[in-house]
DNA sequence: ACCTGAACACCGTTCAAGT
DNA sequence: ACCTGAACACCGTTCAAGT
């Protein structure tokens, strides 16, 4: 029982709750969160919850606006990848996809977001943004606008796609990413 | 077709409960599946529930298993495809994916997967057919084995992705569809 | 300001008892 | 064989009361 979580003896902060919930969301999935176990892991009792939020969905919202946060970085840290070459632009992209351990926090995401509207909007922004990035590498590669937003959709969707599918399918190795791309600019 | 639906006054059978939950599933998604809600549909109360399963998981297990079924036809349709030319086939596949206003179903299955190894082995064992077809077609066009391979495994998982994520990414159009395969075939 | 602890409603589960 | 209805444990939520 050696509850190893922030500061023990002080009070807790809000950031404490949204750093647990991301936590057991990476960890257990959104079946773990639950009050009792986020009480337990932070060594309170279930009214102190309440008084740093209204209620479950609260916290969903918080750690949503978090995880759109740490996103937004991790686009801006795309953006610099403006000055590769398109064709490498793409391929790092890709290669973020898949070696992305922390993608279970997005399946949890996409999860929450089918019963949960803000969510849902957060998610799509995201998608938006990785999509105009997609599509715009492959226009600078000399595609036509409208081969560049078809082959941007698979991409994109296939993206997500892998994040949900680790189940049956073949997970692509390097190898076989840097063939597609051959294939595919 | 031998599904008689709630009739009032008779008791029921096993495959009454699985009818309601699938209705449920496909109307309401997963959360909507609570036992009192499925006796409320069904005019009983919860004991009777219990006769016929010995827990949620085993609705859960009979629900998967007609899933299974009724996909192992449509596989089965799809194999009649087999006489189409290649090209007509992966297009005629795809086309299914996209109007396929039941993969709601599927969506709360493969959440279902992620906490449950039974519905995750269905899910998979769907998904490897769905590519071996499709990677068998593009063989056939002519691609060689290694590119057949991965771009049966972009559109396997952008089919995935897209049954995934009607949030804030433009639906395909035929057209485009079209314009895909021409791209890819 | 931050938290405790009792209380309540709801849901999954069990079971003795009814037909 | 199939179902009722009471009971219990668990979880989200509220709130008066404590520091």
């Amino acid at each position: 029982m050696s509850s190893t979580s922030a500061r023990r003896g002080t009070r807790l902060a809000t950031d404490d709750w949204t750093d647990a919930a991301l936590e057991v969301l990476r960890t257990q999935g959104r079946a773990g969160i639950t009050i009792n176990a986020l009480c337990d892991h932070l060594g309170v009792t279930r009214g102190s919850f309440y008084w740093h939020f209204a209620d479950l969905d609260a916290l969903k919202e918080a750690v949503t606006e978090r995880w759109c946060k740490d996103t937004g970085q991790v686009l801006e840290a795309l953006a610099v990848l403006q000055q590769l070459p398109p064709v490498d632009r793409v391929r790092a992209m890709t290669m973020h996809l898949l070696d992305e351990g922390s993608s279970s926090i997005e399946v949890a995401l996409r999860d929450w977001a089918r019963t949960d509207a803000k969510v849902a909007e957060a998610v799509a922004e995201a998608d938006r943004t990785v999509f105009a990035a997609v599509e715009q590498a492959l226009v600078q590669i000399g595609r036509s606008a409208a081969d560049a937003r078809v082959l941007a959709g698979v991409l994109v969707y296939a993206g997500i796609g892998f994040a949900h599918g680790d189940h049956g399918l073949p997970r692509p190795t390097p190898d076989e990413v840097d063939r597609l791309l051959t294939l595919i600019t």
